[in-house]
DNA sequence: ACTGGAGACGTTATAATGTCACATCCAGCA
DNA sequence: TGCTGGATGTGACATTATAACGTCTCCAGT
């Protein structure tokens, strides 16, 4: 049974490995379901919690597992000031996400494909960039 | 006796912690100039090393300590995705930088106040941005 | 049905990164 | 002199992440 509040989420997740002929094994989907679920970026010793009760006994390496492959996908984002980790609910075709941190609430909104760099160094090829910002969200007043 | 590749940015260091009376005692004037003098982003504990035939025991506070207090002073930034610290030779005021960090050769060119992001989550108010981008540097084709 | 290989997962250990709490030292100053 | 605050020393520990290797399972090819 599934009380995810992304539904939606999941199914997509389920047709982009239909695509991609990748498999969305239990971990993984559990994995998943819980990083969409939580309240805010969660941590990978917090998942590999949270999974226990169901797998028995999970170790680091099965939630970094699983991580690693729901990024791949682009489902999952990880905050790389936070060493943390975010749902994705765009199913958008990879290309880094640019994502807005409540200090606050912990709420993250997640933008694509926005901030083009004004000034990039001559001959400089971007393959990868982290763009995160830090601040309080509308509902949290500073 | 320093072979800093970077006195000018030591001197700089000094004048800023003189206008704003704070003291750049030796551990945290010889972080700064390993930090600037090495080769590209430089791990911490990398650095605790390289401290120790100096200092003798150096414990891990000594250099965390030391970054901090240069983070404060915008004289070292660190690269969140790969726990690293990179000198910085601007002596600009605060405001985070914008980093391009070569896979290659680990080169890293820094800018600033670049991108302006234009789609912000609405009553958001960005206090820290994380910008870092990977990639290949004009010298290091793909 | 058999089998061989690839990918997913289990398991142990350990590496790498970062912090806490408290003691000590030292310069500046009342 | 003796106090005080900041800087550092020190030991222990917490947190985050990966290496290495074994096992299992599925399924494609025979």
């Amino acid at each position: 049974m599934s009380r995810s509040k992304s539904p939606k989420a999941l199914e997509a997740a389920e047709r982009l490995c239909q695509e991609r002929g990748e498999r969305l094994t239990p971990i993984r989907k559990r994995v998943l379901e819980l990083v969409l679920d939580w309240d805010g970026p969660v941590k990978a010793y917090d998942l590999l919690e949270a999974l226990n009760p169901d797998t028995g006994t999970a170790k680091p390496p099965t939630v970094y597992r699983a991580l690693d492959f729901l990024m791949g996908l682009g489902l999952v984002h990880k905050v790389e000031a936070l060493n943390a980790f975010v749902g994705c609910t765009h199913a958008h075709d990879e290309g880094g996400a640019e994502l807005y941190i409540c200090s606050d609430c912990g709420t993250v909104e997640e933008r694509h494909g926005s901030a083009i760099p004004k000034s990039v160094p001559d001959g400089f090829k971007i393959d990868r960039s982290v763009i995160e910002h830090f601040g309080h969200c509308g509902n949290c007043k500073p």
